[in-house]
RNA sequence: GGGCCUGUAGAUCAGGGGUAGAUCGUUGCGUUCGCAACGCAAAGGCCGCGGGUUCGAAUCCCGCCGGGUCCA
């Protein structure tokens, strides 16, 4: 279908012939007629290991610069680059690709780019294939995808493919490669409702670079079919090249994996620490990472069946076995894993993602305490945050994780530490699971084995493995994990409110008039009880603040506004009534103002606090929710422990101190792009808003993109009142506080709740700590006075009582009634009688309607007396029930007036058993 | 955002409608010149909090608070 695409002016002029690759059937274009395939594995193997293919050998850094100053000598600007958490998106957690940093505003067109054409080397994190990191010589959690971006539009096209073969080609030819060597493989590509054709850049087996050309958009009935998909032609197209930084070094050095030669001082250290033995300058050795690269490359080696095959091969292609193939590359293979996570955890906590069970939170404990146990298989003693330590120091050109090296330490050792817990909480777990089936004689089923890792975190391998010690097996499938993950449903898309009608933006006065309470505006439509102006002082429902409320008049009608809605910049008003405003209706609108006024404080002491809270716990602190309301605000915000009262009031204080400098509120709308150069991604605290203008909030030291309406002085929102901190989820914290005259009621309401307390105990609230304290103990200690006593009464009982027993069939029967006593005492004294083997108690009392206890002693019990028997029935006729054990039991009814009644038939049952 | 597990003595945990338990630790006594070990004994519990069901709730149900964990 698109192979029309891929005639370009540049491979004609330059002698490039197309060809079809005879093993996959691929198009592909090459300089050199003889090249036979496509170039991509499997087609082909790896022929770069041991003969590197450009002129001289590159680092990280070095490449990098190469690669930067190339394309700005060229035309292009560089940029930096951005976080490898995606904070500007809502739709992924990390950076997976340069282009990510463009989406979705400058690639649809929406906001012009920071720089075009422009070129980015920036960190991207993908975790999909995590168990080939290490195995496979060429997976990375985490790499820097070089790349030249250039955003065409129908209007201004800056160039397109085959300026940017040509840029290609130039590159390559400048780090030395023949170009002979390179072949272009076609491959249309698609993705995120995106799509185009595009060029994989084959280089001696190994994809170098993907040049995407972006110009289509995924539309439903559209005219271009790609994969059972339909696509239209965009108005912008875009240049997307990802050149893989980490690959060029590779090739550049030819090493047997690409961690050797990406890391190579980090990986020689591990070695040495778990006293392993890493030579690849020893060529046998150096022969079986080749090898094991070359056969990896060219399968998929995710599950141990694939594994298992690729180490067959390996081990047949240097005449060893299996065994002693595992026992080799098992240790290694492990050190590069940790080499790989640990430079992707200083990124991940470099840029500041806290660990945590959700969101991005999770990813980066999942990297860690898969690292963690990593570590742990080969022993190694040190602690993970030195090892991270280390790759932040290999990076001088990220100075910004330096500076957070005492946070990031901190953290992973809490990290290890917790980890630490669930793993010994986990294994004491999974023994009392393992002698349960131990009994059973069974071995521990599938569903148990999903139950520990799912509800406590235990892996697998480590219920095996403690299983094992205790002698009971496991069944553990190699898909586990893929059985775990189908275990959960999805959850379902949202759906977007669309409006059936072609409206134009509504103003918004809101914005213009921040202090107007009253309006006029016209009735642009109605759709039963939502109405739509052409401008308006409501504000909608966003940002955390809810929506206004009040009243939209004509003439004589007045209707209650009970909510308002912004649809794509749309405002929606709806209210409680749908009759009386037709279209073209002049309206007067009035707000709602307490009611806004409680919004625009709690909103605008929202930032004051974010930022209280970040200059007292750290500058890891991000924003990750906050709703406002009248009475109350609460800002849940990333912390990796809990809040300790001591910084609860540092906040509060700082907070009021901000409040009592009387700062003025600036708010103006700026260009997207220069606001985010300005202050970088800290705007986006409270999610981020679309538009190519973004609406700017400073408060103090604080600066965030917001759409919220504010006081226009700090001193206007009054007092700010923290009222409590919440662990919402692990990582997160929940600050709950009261702004303007909520934290003067929330006051009154404390001294109220104080004053009260202080009055039932008939003291002063200041001794009230130490009165309730005293009342406290002293109720303790009458307590157990009453126990002891009601114990003593009981042995005094029984002696009064032994000679009222009567006597049948050789047991001793006493049946009696002692008014008031509690459940407790006739226990007592029935355990008391029942000491003597030949006794039978029946006791009953009256108080709280009807209790009863009976209790048999043990010649009694084998004379076939039953005392949960016999309470049983005595129970029933006091309107109640009961029951208990042979030797004791308990019940109780209603019916005080047939206690007598139930004490006979109690007898009359111990009668009919032993006569 | 959606699940699941969990909260009992200072610590680790059992019990899972019918008198709150075990082990370690603590204290006292015995043994010892002293310690360890051992023997005997004791102290130590709003069974997370609040409601509900029940004659009766640590136990069952609901809500809240705390801790853990998996998935997106």
């Amino acid at each position: 279908m698109l192979e029309d695409e891929y005639q370009l002016d540049y491979f004609k002029e330059n002698g490039f012939v197309r060809k079809q690759c005879p093993k996959c059937g691929k198009n592909f274009w090459t300089r050199n007629p003889e090249t036979e395939f496509c170039g991509d594995p499997p087609c082909v193997t790896y022929s770069f290991i041991g003969s590197p293919v450009f002129k001289k050998e590159y680092d990280i850094s070095s490449m990098r610069e190469a690669y930067l100053s190339f394309f700005e000598r060229h035309g292009h600007t560089r940029v930096k680059r951005y976080p490898v958490i995606a904070r500007w998106r809502d739709d992924i957690y990390l950076t997976i690709a340069s282009i990510a940093d463009f989406q979705p505003f400058v690639t649809s067109g929406l906001v012009p780019p920071p720089a075009n054409p422009l070129t980015i080397s920036q960190p991207c994190i993908r975790l999909d294939d995590l168990d080939a990191v290490g195995r496979s010589g060429r997976h990375l959690t985490t790499f820097e995808m070089m790349a030249h971006h250039c955003f065409n539009s129908r209007k201004k096209e800056i160039y397109w493919k085959d300026r940017t073969m040509e840029l290609c080609d130039s590159l390559l030819s400048e780090l030395g490669l023949d170009l002979n060597a390179v072949t272009y493989k076609e491959s249309p590509w698609a993705g995120g409702g995106n799509a185009g054709p595009s060029v994989e850049v084959m280089v001696a087996g190994l994809e170098l670079a993907t040049l995407v050309f972006m110009d289509l958009k995924q539309v439903k009935g559209g005219s271009i079919d790609i994969k059972g998909e339909t696509y239209e032609k965009m108005d912008n197209y875009i240049v997307d090249t990802g050149y893989g930084l980490e690959r060029f070094v590779w090739a550049s050095k030819g090493s047997p994996t690409i961690y050797d030669a990406v890391f190579p001082k980090v990986v020689n250290e591990l070695m040495d620490l778990a006293g392993i033995e890493h030579s690849i300058e020893d060529p046998e050795y150096a022969n079986i990472f080749s090898q094991n690269a070359r056969f990896a490359g060219v399968m998929d080696i995710s599950g141990q069946a694939n594994l298992l095959q690729l180490r067959k091969k390996v081990a047949e292609s240097i005449g060893t076995t299996v065994e002693k193939l595992q026992n080799i590359m098992v240790p290694v293979e492990t050190v590069y894993a940790i080499t790989d996570h640990s430079r992707c955890l200083a990124f991940m906590l470099g840029d500041g993602i806290i660990p945590s069970n959700v969101k991005a939170g999770y990813l980066a404990r999942l990297v860690l305490r898969r690292t963690l146990r990593m570590m742990k298989e080969l022993d190694l003693r040190i602690p993970l945050s030195e090892i991270i330590e280390v790759q932040i120091r290999n990076f001088p050109e990220y100075p910004e994780f330096r500076e957070r090296l005492d946070t990031i330490h901190e953290i992973v050792a809490l990290e290890e530490e917790k980890y630490a817990d669930t793993i010994e909480r986990g294994k004491k777990l999974v023994r009392k699971t393992a002698l349960h089936f131990k009994e059973k004689k069974k071995s521990i089923p599938l569903a148990e084995l999903i139950q520990l890792y799912d509800t406590h975190g235990i892996p697998p391998e480590i219920t095996r493995e403690v299983a094992k010690e205790a002698g009971v097996d496991v069944e553990l499938p190699d898909t586990f994990y893929s059985l775990v993950a189908k275990k959960h449903s999805k959850a379902q898309e949202e759906e977007q409110e669309k409006l059936p009608l072609d409206i134009p933006p509504t103003r918004k006065l809101y914005y213009e008039y921040p202090e107007q309470t009253e309006f006029e505006a016209k009735v642009l439509e109605v759709i039963e009880n939502k109405i739509i102006l052409d401008q308006t002082l409501f504000y909608p429902e966003g940002g955390g603040q809810p929506a206004d409320h009040g009243t939209l008049a004509v003439n004589d009608f007045v209707a209650n506004v009970v909510d308002v809605q912004n649809i794509n910049g749309v405002i929606v008003h709806e209210t409680d009534s749908d009759f009386g405003f037709n279209k073209g209706d002049t309206v007067k609108g009035r707000l709602d103002w307490e009611r806004r006024l409680a919004h625009m404080r709690h909103h605008t002491a929202t930032h004051i606090v974010n930022e209280s809270a970040k200059k007292v716990l750290g500058r890891h602190i991000w924003q990750t929710g906050a709703q406002k309301s009248t009475d109350r605000a609460r800002l849940d915000i990333t912390h990796y422990k809990r809040i300790t009262d001591e910084e609860f009031k540092q906040i509060e204080m700082l907070a009021n101190k901000e409040v009592m400098k009387n700062l003025p509120v600036d708010i103006k709308w700026m260009d997207r792009m220069e606001a985010e150069k300005l202050y970088g991604f800290v705007l986006y605290q409270g999610g981020v808003p679309p538009g190519k203008e973004i609406r700017i909030l400073k408060v103090g030291d604080d600066v965030e993109a917001c759409g919220g309406t504010h006081v226009s002085n700090t001193g206007l929102i009054g007092p700010i009142k923290l009222i409590k901190t919440e662990r919402i989820q692990d990582g997160v914290e929940r600050i709950e506080f009261s702004a303007g005259e909520a934290a003067v009621k929330r006051w009154e309401e404390r001294d109220d709740l104080l004053n009260k307390s202080a009055e039932a105990l008939r003291v002063s609230p200041e001794q009230l700590p130490d009165t309730v304290n005293r009342f406290f103990e002293e109720w303790k200690d009458l307590k157990k006075e009453n126990e002891r006593l009601k114990a003593e009464l009981a042995e005094v009982r029984v002696k009064a009582m032994m000679s009222e027993a009567m006597s049948i069939n050789g047991l001793r029967v006493l049946s009696k009634k002692i008014p008031h006593a509690d459940v407790d005492e006739l226990i007592k004294a029935a355990t008391e009688f029942s000491k003597n083997d030949d006794v039978v108690a029946l006791l009953a009392s009256d108080s709280g309607g009807v209790k009863l206890v009976v209790a048999a002693g043990e010649r009694a019990q084998k004379m076939g007396v039953n005392s949960g028997a016999i309470v049983r029935e005595m129970s029933k006729l006091v309107g109640g029930g009961g029951g208990g054990k042979l030797g004791i039991a308990q019940g109780g009814g209603t019916d005080a007036g047939r206690i007598e009644e139930a004490l006979l038939r109690g007898v009359e049952m111990v009668r009919e058993k032993v006569e």
